[in-house]
Order: C-alpha cells, then structure tokens, then sequence
RNA sequence: UGGGGCGUGGCCAAGUGGUAAGGCGCGGGACUUUGGCUCCCGUAUUCGAAGGUUCGAAUCCUUCCGCCCCAGCCA
C-alpha cells in the first residue's frame, strides 16, 4: 500500500492494515462521512474528512458520503448543499457514492419488523418523562417498562399502526429489548423509533415514524458494507448497541467501528450549538464569516484546502483529548500560500512621500518580481513617480532601538525600485506627520547601489496617483480565551477586536480587475484574498493571515520591558 | 467497585522490554531587495504518582491520583 509517506501509522491505519493483511473484509476497506445536515462543515469534520477519505485512498478502498438525515425537525437542504460543496472544496471525491440514510427508510423499517418478530424490540407507550424516570440513573439501574413484555402479534400491530399515523406524536415508541439494568446506559432498551410528523428535506410527509441514530448509523454502515466506521470519542459507549444492532437484526454485513478524539483548537469553538449561537445571534456575519472555523468561513477567508489537508494530517490522530494550537493551522495556511502566492503591493495607511528630486510627471514602469518562491513566475510592470505611498508604520520620526525603517535623514530601499533618504517631514496643525520629503539615488535603479552601500530595510510602496483603493478586512481571533467556554460563558470572551477594516488602503494597479477569492501576498504585510463582495468600483480584500513579523515580537518585548 | 475511555516537553504526537522520532511554539545564530522564506543550533536524564519484576521499563505487574464521555422520543 503506497502511502506515500515514511510517517508512523496511527492506530486506526494500524488497525486497518493489519485487517488488510489478514484479510479480513476480503482485504477490502470502505468508509464513509456520515454528516448530519443541520449545520455547516467546521475545520473538526475536515479531520474526520481527511481521515476517511485518506484511508480509503492509502489502501485502494472506497469512501461514501452519507447524509444522516433522520431529524427532519433540525435538517435543510441548505445544509445538505453547503456540505457537499465544502467537501469537495476540500479535495475529495465521493464518485457516485453519494447516499442518504433516509433513502434506506424502508429497509430499516422492515429490519425493525424483524426485530419485533424476534422479540428483541417492544412498542412502549412510557412518554419522554417516564422513559427517563424508569431508565434509572448512572449508579442505579433501570426498571422495566410495564409495555416491555407485549406479544410480537401486538407489537407488531402497534409498530404498523404507528407508521399508519393513527398516534400522536411522542405517544409511543419503539424500543429494543435489550437489558434495563446495563451498567451502559445505552443498553437500558433503547430508542429505536419515535413518532415525528415533519416536513422531510426528502422524504415529504411520507414518514411519520423515524428511526433514531443507533439503529440507522449501524444499519446504513452494514447496508453500505462499510469496513470501518470512524467516529468519535464520544460514540466509544454506543460501540456495543451498534454490535448488537448489526448482530441482532442480521445486517448483509458486520462494520467495525473505531473511535478516535476529536479536535479542538485553542481561542476557538467547535461545537455545533455555538458556531449556530454565533450566526443567529448575530456575533457574525454568517456561517461564511471569515472569522468562523467552518470551511465556509475559512474558505472566505482564504485559506487554501491543500493548507487544511497538511494541517489534518500534523496532527495526527489518538484517543487522548486534545486542543491543538490554531498557530499550528496558521503556519500551514502560511507554508503552502507563501509558495503559490503572487506578490504585491499595497498600504495600509497611507504616508505621502513626495521625491522632490524626481522629475515631475515622469512615470517609470518598474521590474517586480511577483514571487521570490517561483522563478517561473516571473515579473510585472509597477509605475513609480514622484509621489509615493508608504505604510505610516514604517516611518518614525524619533525611531527606537533596532527600528531600521526610514527616519529623518535615514536611507532605505523601496522595493524593487530606488533608494531614498529623508531629508524632511511636513506636520499639520496638530503636529502629526502628513508627508514626508524624500530624495532618490538615480543610480539605485532597481533597488541595489553600484556602489555596493547597503540599507537596512525595504519598503513596500505605490505610486499615488495609480494605486486603487479598496477596503482591507484584517481578522484577529473571535475568542480571547484560549479555551473559550472554560471559565466564563463563551460569549464573554468575544473578542471585540476581531475585525478590524481598513477603508484607506491604496493597491498597485495590477491587481485591478481580480475577483472574488483571487489571492495575494501583500508584502510585507500577509496574505490576503479578494473577497466575494469586491467590486470593480471598490475592492475588498479579507486578510487570510499576516506574514510573520520580526518587529512586532521586538516591539512587544521592548514595550513590556519598560513597562509600557 | 455504575459503565466506557485517556494520562509522553507550552501545544499536538511517535514509541508497545534495550536506554525519549517528528511537527507547532519558543530562544539563539546565518542568509536576505519582504524584519517574509530558507538554513543551522538549542529546547523532556525523563514518560500522571508510588512501589515491584528485570542486567535493562514510557513500554510488564500492583496500588493510587487526575481528566474526559454516558441518564435525548439529538447525532
């Protein structure tokens, strides 16, 4: 098996090959990602995802996608689309092996029947309440319903009526017979099928009994000839319901399930009922929100899904409880953008620098390298001219200790185009700097001296008169709290500086005209990827994450060293 | 003695009786027309704790401690 990789197994492919090599399944292995439609993909599915998908593909098996849709109360098509969508963005292809748990209605119904027949599942008429009161609690065991002992002809009577629709929803149940007093509170006679009359993304208002989860993931894994189902931690106490179901009703096959932990990442929340709290409370903008962990949000954002795919893979995959550092997806994000993204210029916050002696009118359609990583790809043609555009960050006019950018009387290079020294700052009333006089070596051209005088830093820059403006999202993280949820309702630790626009920015020409997820490197100061609300009249760009930055780290210990 | 899991560096994570991989992060250095990238170097005498077995233990045994999951007609 070409996995490609001299990395160690982790124990789900240890697992798996040694099934493999044993031929077990007939040395055949099939999965599947079994979403539920009701919300959106988070980077925690892209795990799974990846996992699936990845096994699947390392031993030559297959991987299905498998919509368990059985609560039409809480599932759309709006999710059944957006996942589908979202997979694929991700990289996978689920060939014609697109399925539907409800598709398999019928089939479940009449596995149900057996069951009954067998006298391993009973009509209940217990109401939520009292199905609760005589499960028993965690030390104490259950008792037995007084509907547990039917007669099959009954039960099987009842269970048809049921489907009939001739009860009121949640009058009656059915549940397996299985054992009241299971120190695994799974096994006290579980639900199997309860009484819902809802509209069904798919199925209308032909069902007005639907199956529970238990008995329709085991079933529609068997049904599919699913090898091995991988889930999560949380389903370990279901492992021996699924058996039983699978064993009991006879299932065309018998799939193994495995469990592994799920991820979680620092300063972030994963949970379905949260990431939906934030959208419909209004905390975001929507599932897209580029502050979202979903792969919508993170896809608005620009992160590219080869970045997602490396990221799962890092991180490996145990039993233990984790919280990864979301700088660990950064750094992915980082390593694959720095190598596909072209470069360009642009300012944040515009300083006027005018080269006083550079001649007036003149325009100079300078060589710039678009990417340092890709010699192949080549250079594009800025204008340069007498008034410029620098960063106001990259101006002090009383510069600190290792600030080398430029300074009154200080040189620097402009990227790709000329030296330039300071020689003066213009101040407005309230005395803050509005432009700066600078003048240009014309032997510099380029950006390197004849006489081989070196500076000790290169600025990003545009020329005033080309540049577009446009409109700069930059995102930090939505939480304050490494583990958001821990100490405080998780609300509390929004943090409320987590967008932050930028109306003034200024862009070099060549980027007029890009659409909607076009990605760039502005220099200097990160990635960041035309956003789908950009227009030609105005362009908007989402900050996808920000370069590394030396300085900062210096700024910032400096700034704590004095106390500041 | 309810049941089921898990404890290896700040965060992930290999290792399954032969003397602690790797990644992220962090610190230092080299290089540099991005304070980016890249490249070096450093970062657990120790594997939740204590006993025990063994020439030898993170790996085997015992006891203890800690953390997570389960009482939906959710998945």
């Amino acid at each position: 098996m070409e996995t490609g990789s001299d990395a160690p197994l982790d124990f789900i492919r240890t697992i798996i090959a040694a099934d493999v090599a044993a031929q077990k399944h007939g040395g055949r292995v099939a999965t599947r990602f079994p979403p539920e439609p009701n919300g959106y993909l988070h980077i925690g599915h892209a795990k799974s995802i990846c996992l699936n998908f990845g096994v699947a593909a390392e031993y030559g098996g297959t991987c299905n996608v498998r919509f368990d849709d059985t609560n039409p109360t809480t599932e759309d098509v709006e999710y059944v689309d957006a996942i589908q969508a979202d997979v694929r963005w991700l990289g996978f292809d689920w060939g014609d092996r697109l399925y539907y748990a409800s598709d398999y209605f019928e089939e479940l119904y009449r596995f149900a029947v057996r069951l009954i027949e067998q006298g391993q599942a009973y009509v209940d008429d217990l109401d939520a309440e009292a199905i609760r009161e005589y499960r028993g609690t965690l030390t104490a065991p259950g008792r037995a319903s007084p509907h547990r002992d039917r007669s099959v002809a009954d039960n099987l009577d009842l269970f048809g009526r049921m489907r009939a629709g001739e009860f009121p929803d949640g009058s009656k149940v059915l549940r397996a017979k299985i054992d009241m007093a299971s120190g695994n509170m799974n096994l006290r006679d579980p639900t199997l099928y309860r009484i819902r009359r809802a509209a069904h993304h798919r199925t209308g208002e032909t069902w007005c009994v639907y199956p529970m989860y238990d008995f329709t993931h085991a079933l529609s894994d068997a049904i599919e000839r699913i090898t091995h189902s991988l889930c999560t931690l949380e389903f370990e106490d279901h492992r021996p319901l699924y058996d039983w179901v699978v064993r009991e009703a006879d299932a065309p096959s018998r799939p193994q399930q495995i469990e592994f932990a799920r991820l979680n990442l620092s300063y972030t929340v994963l949970s379905k009922r949260k990431l939906l709290k934030l959208v419909t409370d209004g905390h975001v903008s929507g599932w897209d929100d580029p502050r979202m962990p979903t792969l919508v949000g993170m896809r608005r954002r620009g992160y590219p899904p080869g970045a997602i795919r490396v990221f799962c893979d890092r991180i490996g995959m145990a039993k233990r409880e984790n919280v990864v550092d979301v700088a660990a997806i950064e750094h992915a994000v980082r390593e694959e953008l720095n190598r596909t993204s072209p470069r360009v210029m642009a300012v944040l916050r515009p300083l006027k620098v005018v080269i006083e002696n550079y001649p007036e009118g003149q325009v100079e359609e300078l060589d710039v390298i678009n990417n340092p990583e890709d010699a192949a790809a080549g250079t594009r043609k800025v204008p340069f001219s007498r008034v410029l555009y620098l960063d106001r960050a990259d101006f002090r006019e009383d510069p600190p200790k290792k600030f080398f950018r430029l300074a009154p009387g200080r040189e620097v290079r402009l990227r790709c185009a000329y030296f330039v020294t300071c020689v003066g700052v213009v101040k407005d009333d309230q005395g803050e700097v509005v432009e700066l006089r600078c003048t240009y070596d014309p032997t510099t051209r380029g950006g390197s001296a004849p006489d081989g005088r070196k500076v000790k830093a290169t600025l990003h820059w545009v020329s005033a008169e080309h540049a577009l403006p446009a409109s700069v999202r930059q995102y930090d993280r939505l939480f304050v709290d490494e583990h958001p949820g821990e100490s405080r309702e998780f609300l509390e630790a929004l943090n409320p500086d987590s967008l932050e626009v930028i109306e003034t920015c200024q862009v070099e020409p060549s980027v007029a005209g890009a659409v909607g997820g076009t990605r760039y490197q502005f220099e200097r100061l990160g990635y960041f990827c035309v956003d789908p609300e950009s227009t030609g009249e105005r362009l908007v760009f989402n900050r996808t994450v920000s370069l590394r930055d030396a300085w900062a780290k210096i700024a910032r210990a400096t700034k704590t060293k004095t106390g500041g």
